[in-house]
DNA sequence: GGTGAAAACTAGTCGGC
DNA sequence: GCCGACTAGTTTTCACC
């Protein structure tokens, strides 16, 4: 289960694209009938390999055309500290990635909002949730690049 | 075009978790026929609301279970290096996030290696093609939360 | 893994309200 | 803007090579 053939590599590169992809044309591309393909996304569904198929939007006509990073420095190392934290986070949709980085000290968050005003208000709504020593912010001024698309396809 | 109601901010809550939704199942959750569904989303598609339906794979599975932000101090401002440094990112696959900060002289690069000596490869890349002074990296050690879903539902 | 061919479901288009 | 019906296409599951 640990090995993922070339073929699947490349089924995978284009539902990675387009997950509204027909299992003929997807069969074209990889040198595959139909049914085989089908067979083996089915398989990697199964194996978890496949998540979910899910429908990006464009935040700017949402109104979320800030991106934001949070950088979080707390002396709590409680796991109930993290425990509350971590239900905050999860519970306000505005954030979109929270990570514990390296040092134990250190928390980032990725969040969309509207624009500053609107990140006062997040900031404000989570250390309400949670108490928060060292927040400082940074704003996206431009994406350079945003993907969802994993490398798949075997590097040299 | 610039308001979207709670019908179509419902349709999208679901679309976002899950895009392979029957028409449906679609209309029976947000109260519309299948066909009324259909339409809305056509227009979202074609207004650009709706981007693209992709699939999300298991980064772990596929050897990538390490997450690392590069925040990137330049002094060089010229035109030329952002677009050498855009292109570089670009033909990259591990990079799946580059952001030009607050400040301007910082970038953020978020991307998904195997392990350290992978990171160092990646790295070892980039500074090949992009004259790079200042670049320090912060890995994530624990994930607790990555999604792809925005915020649609009106916030009070 | 390939083929062919059913059954079930879905998308996309129509006229009508 | 919504609904019901219809058609055409697709997915999904067979049995068999």
């Amino acid at each position: 289960m640990g090995s993922i053939d070339d073929i699947d590599r490349r089924i995978l590169a284009e539902l990675q694209r387009d997950a509204g992809k027909s299992l003929e044309s997807l069969g074209e591309v990889v040198g595959l009938s139909r049914n085989a393909c089908w067979r083996r996304i089915k398989a990697m569904e199964d194996s978890g390999l496949i998540r979910s198929r899910v429908t990006l939007l464009d935040p700017v006509q949402l109104n979320l055309g800030l991106t934001v990073f949070m950088q979080i420095r707390t002396n709590a190392h409680a796991p109930d500290w993290l425990n509350a934290f971590s239900k905050a986070t999860m519970g306000m949709p505005e954030i979109l990635g929270v990570y514990r980085m390296t040092g134990d000290l250190d928390y980032l968050i990725r969040a969309r909002v509207a624009d500053m005003a609107d990140y006062d208000r997040l900031y404000q709504a989570l250390i309400r949730k949670v108490p928060l020593s060292d927040v400082s912010a940074s704003f996206v001024m431009e994406e350079i690049k945003e993907t969802t698309e994993l490398p798949v396809l075997r590097r040299i």
